[in-house]
DNA sequence: TAGGCCATCTGGTCCT
DNA sequence: AGGACCAGATGGCCTA
């Protein structure tokens, strides 16, 4: 979304009122009742018998202050989500290569202006993505291990020139329960085959049903060089 | 028009 | 006390 053009940062910059006459805000934002000051200060808490929290009396605010205080608040939580969206456009930037894009594309979604056609992936299929290629890569290396084990009995030597970490394993796989296969993939599974990432559109390829990852199932294609040059 | 995705606000909780 | 983190709520935008 374009910072600039969204009317409640407009607003912060100007300092409008974020609720009540004259705000931008949505009113749905303000439920009726508002009352920054109640927000703020709130009475005793829930669940807190005689407000046990806070044995120290909170220092009435002015209205003026809490305003204050609510876009300084406002401010650092809309700067860190956009750390966070910076990080998660830093590893879009890794994915996107390894997944293939839909033949609609969104001038909007597209962020960057020389961008590829195809729509950006989501924030969960970044993620999700990515996860499934470290698992890709992990099997990958497991795999190179046992291979260099073969060669380097066949050949009858020790370990050669073969560096050690290639061959004492320990990679971090992991091995929690997940709700779905995507989520989940095993690891040697998915070193068989190099993984493709098809779309639902494109290939017809049904989705994960899980409803968590909502992507699609993986395919496997004919054999590719698994270490292309 | 429904659903997906997203940004933002907000209050609560935990940590330093 | 202040900041970081989190989750729920909400509205906007876009696509099928």
């Amino acid at each position: 979304m374009n910072v600039l053009s969204n009317p409640v940062i407009r607003a912060q910059e100007q300092s409008l009122p974020l609720c009540g006459p004259g705000s931008v805000q949505d009113l749905t934002h303000c439920p009726p009742g508002f009352n920054l000051s109640s927000r703020l200060n709130p009475a005793p808490l829930i669940g807190l018998q005689n407000g046990q929290r806070s044995t120290k009396p909170q220092r009435e605010l002015s209205p003026e202050e809490q305003q204050e205080l609510r876009r300084k608040i406002n401010s650092r939580e809309r700067k860190r989500m956009q750390d966070l969206n910076i990080a998660m456009d830093a590893l879009r930037e890794v994915m996107v290569p390894y997944a293939s894009s839909p033949a609609s594309a969104s001038s909007s979604q597209s962020h960057q202006p020389g961008a590829p056609p195809g729509r950006r992936l989501s924030k969960i299929s970044t993620l999700v993505l990515a996860r499934n290629y470290i698992l890709l890569l992990g099997s990958s290396l497991q795999e190179m291990r046992r291979l260099l084990g073969e060669v380097s009995v066949g050949m009858g030597v020790n370990t050669g020139p073969v560096p050690r970490l290639l061959l004492t394993g320990g990679w971090p796989l992991i091995s929690s329960p997940a709700k779905c296969s995507l989520l989940s993939p095993d690891p040697m599974e998915a070193s068989l085959a190099p993984a493709q990432w098809s779309t639902a559109g494109a290939s017809g390829g049904p989705l994960c049903p899980c409803g968590v990852c909502r992507l699609p199932r993986f395919s496997h294609s004919t054999p590719a060089p698994r270490f292309p040059k």
